[in-house]
DNA sequence: ATATCATTGTTGCAAATGCAACAAATTAAT
DNA sequence: ATTAATTTGTTGCATTTGCAACAATGATAT
């Protein structure tokens, strides 16, 4: 029984990038579900991003948080009940638009969110090196930009 | 706007790879869907996990299709229904489970399957050089030790 | 001016997923 | 011997996701 054979879907990178990114959300949900944060992970992607990108409307916002468009204004739904966001009507090329800002409360439980998200990352023991991380960084964008010419992702 | 800023989320490994393995799940699932198959991704990766592994039991199996027990039972529920594999009981550290094997049309349906992809994919433009997946795939090798240590998969 | 197409966001529903509870069988403990 | 704990697989249900259809608005074409 060859288990390194190639030829086989287990063992190509597709199965073992997903695979990782298995490990990465469990392991982020299972962080935020200890830590009480009271957002749940992509919750948190989503104010995160917000408060990087300023004001943008929600398709972009979907890109973005890799969400369909459906399940990002869910998000923003919850948050915006919970005061964490507010949406106003905008334009993007001359086109009506919805836009959303983060509140002085969604941008403290971020500040929040965060702070005790680093402090528990800090605590945790290194799985990769600097230069691993970096050698991991390039090949996963070399990798996505390959893939974005072969894939429509409908968003 | 700091895009880079690398204390964001959408900047950080974990990001990154996710998105990389949602393009790589949708590149499939699209693939598969194109080619008619009658098979979906998963069932493949199911069928190409059994011809590689031979006779497991099932929850090591949903460990390498990377699957929840629920899931990898429905998948074989599926598989089995349309003769693709047989199940039978045996012992495991003496204890009785539920182990499978390819039937004659599930081999035939996989090494159909696999030819098509396979031809399929020669066509697509490389995505990575050999030393770039090479570096992909020991990066991603050690990520996943790494994560393995602080993570409770539970299947 | 009217019709057609494109973009954005929402709704609704089917399918997939995650998870807890359960059942069956075996081991370990007292 | 009885009880408790473990392992494996199934069932059922709540949540999430994916996708198609729709509504609203604006752009383009004839």
């Amino acid at each position: 029984m060859k288990i390194t054979d190639e030829t086989h879907y287990i063992n190509t990178i597709y199965y073992k990038i997903e695979q990782a990114a298995k490990y990465c959300r469990h392991l982020g949900t299972q962080i935020f579900d200890k830590l009480c944060l009271h957002l749940t992970l992509d919750e948190f992607a989503t104010l995160d991003t917000i408060s990087l990108y300023g004001e943008i409307c929600q398709r972009d916002l979907a890109k973005l948080i890799l969400k369909d468009r459906p399940s990002t204004g869910r998000i923003l739904n919850s948050l915006d009940e919970r005061g964490f966001i507010t949406r106003f009507a905008d334009t993007k090329n001359n086109r009506l638009v919805r836009k959303m800002k983060l509140t002085k409360e969604g941008s403290k439980i971020l500040e929040k969110a965060s702070k005790i998200l680093k402090e528990y990352l800090a605590d945790l023991p290194q799985v990769l090196t600097d230069s691993e991380r970096d050698n991991l960084e390039h090949s996963i964008q070399m990798l996505k930009q390959g893939l974005e010419k072969e894939v429509e992702m409908n968003i």
